[in-house]
DNA sequence: CCTGCCGATGTAAAGGATTACATGCTTTTG
DNA sequence: CAAAAGCATGTAATCCTTTACATCGGCAGG
């Protein structure tokens, strides 16, 4: 692999004239710049990446750390960050943690060794790596948090207003007669959880049927809402309200296992509107996000702590919406 | 940011030692160790990545190109690949190309810039970035294509066999007494679907049904296929075998949009086995591809021609397997 | 014709870590 | 007890680019 030193030895310039070439070339006489591109061409030189972050600092990359690749919402998140960042000239590199906290420290150390520029973090698990930089830097620390956020945290974040979203699904349910309600909602440990919840339960109480809402936790997998979802059907639930579109997936299908359907047996409302919700069978009522939105704010919101010392990062709320299809039909009262 | 300079400066020590406290513990003595580690630590140095990476010409990251992060089945080669160069001390990082052959190329540059040791591309896409590259050093190019493989470039590969798996799916559905089939194939331009396409005429001819084989183009997408199965319907298909599981979601989603049930009117086969497919309804029958093996074989050939002049990357085949669910009955005779 | 300026290019100093080699001390060994 | 060996540490070159500053012709203005 050629260096800058031999293609300006075979150009016949210094390094520094074949640097400009490729960085400022209207710095560069007509001539020498044309030579230069074509020994560059020829040779098949490729600037040294690790050379030029070293000595200008900048990485022109950002990396997003999402808690599991194989959930398409994040696909979308990711795409719209990837997008707003190419915009201004940034590259995304995506790293999957897994849940794991060694995984995350690990990705993190991207960011303290300076090979990236900034970190979009989507969940609720701002890596240990990174606890000292964000209090030392508050929200100036190069670190945005999507769909979630960290109230304690100080970090700037973009979701939607969860409290709303939880009400929503509920008074959906609610109004189509439904009085035996379940939640299967993700880890309490996420704020976001915590607050669909909050909004699930404050619907249910102004409606008078607090008590009788249950609650379930799963892990967002398919897998963990079918498991959850035989004994809150045998305890006479009539809707199941879930936090993801796959566990409502899974919810469906623990409903025909045990030989009822969906909606006229029981109902489901998914979380997300995954490319796919539509073509489920019964095609799913769900709370659509801004996905792609989400992930162009949390990059805005980087690229103007990285660029303006005066930029104010925050908490962007984005709206959301509830999506009614066909998994949701009238309670045909209790069963 | 500390530097080694000022952690070396703070411990008494020269900077080599404080970098062999880092990398080579056993090398220096106790005390010494500990008194760099913990100025280490209160000072909160991290070793500047791109100055370790310029001086090593090691950089012990990996970068996996998927064509569409969207694609839950990537997600569990990406996860395989993740754990195998894991295990080797390396670590992975994702790019989203789209399909975008301008963002391959970008990414692709991250292999050139030496920013990371090697590349694995997912799908059919060598970037155009690297053909150069690839012809100069043939097999022995840190690059390995993993699902896909290009008969042309000699770049080593891993994958199925698409030809047996495309007469798997087809001899499953003859079998259950059906002859008006229809295929909803990906691009022609992979190899991949190619053999897939090839296998189910192979085994359409067996059996002389092969003038009624009706072949469509899709993109993968749940929609594309959504949109096609109208017309195959129409045309008298008792039977669709998609190239993906979405798009096999999509094919029922339309069957149903015609009045029509699956299995009882029309059955379907996907591709894939995505971790929802046994929650669709009904539960989907489908190839299933060892998705993490394939992911863990592509790093173990990449890190084979990084770390063994004489290791001769190759075509891996893997195993695949027909997961018979509910999505396909036996064929009511013609309608 | 001289001065001043401008545009094009070169020189050389970073940038931060790693490591071959050198050094100085301690311990072993014949 | 001297020589050899071994250990812990330091010195300084190196990885490759970028860029502030210096230099050098050429040209315009006086």
């Amino acid at each position: 692999m050629p260096t800058i030193i031999q293609v300006a030895a075979a150009a016949g310039v210094s390094t520094a004239t074949v640097s400009r070439v490729l960085s400022r070339p209207n710095q560069v006489s007509d001539a020498t710049r044309r030579r230069v591109l074509e020994v560059v061409d020829t040779l098949g030189y490729k600037p040294n990446v690790a050379a030029r972050t070293l000595r200008t600092l900048r990485a022109a990359r950002i990396l997003v750390l999402v808690p599991d690749i194989s959930n398409p919402f994040f696909a979308s998140v990711i795409r719209g960050a990837e997008e707003a960042a190419r915009d201004a000239g940034y590259a995304v590199i995506v790293g999957d943690t897994r849940h794991d906290p060694q995984i995350e420290d690990q990705y993190a150390d991207m960011l303290s060794g300076r090979e990236v520029d900034g970190l979009i973090f989507l969940g609720h698990r701002l890596p240990d790596n990174l606890q000292d930089l964000v209090s030392r830097h508050g929200g100036r620390a190069p670190i945005v948090n999507g769909c979630d956020y960290s109230p304690d945290l100080g970090v700037p974040s973009v979701h939607i207003d969860n409290l709303a979203a939880g009400r929503d699904a509920l008074e959906h349910l609610i109004g189509l007669g439904h009085r035996d309600i379940a939640v299967i909602m993700g880890t309490p440990a996420s704020p976001l959880n915590r607050d669909r919840l909050a909004g699930a339960r404050e619907a249910a109480k102004r409606h008078g049927i607090d008590d009788r809402l249950q609650v379930r936790v799963g892990d967002y997998s398919a897998q963990s809402a079918f498991d959850l979802t035989g004994d809150l059907i045998a305890r006479g639930a009539t809707a199941l309200f879930c936090f993801s579109d796959e566990m409502a997936m899974g919810a469906i299908s623990a409903i025909h296992h045990a030989g009822l359907g969906c909606p006229d047996d029981i109902s489901v409302v998914g979380f997300d509107d995954l490319p796919s919700a539509r073509f489920l069978q019964p095609a799913l009522t769900t709370i659509a996000q801004p996905k792609e939105l989400i992930g162009r704010h949390t990059v805005e919101q980087l690229l103007g702590i990285l660029s303006d010392a005066d930029y104010r990062a925050g908490q962007i709320i984005l709206p959301h919406e509830l999506v009614v299809r066909c998994s949701t039909g009238s309670s045909g009262g209790p069963r």
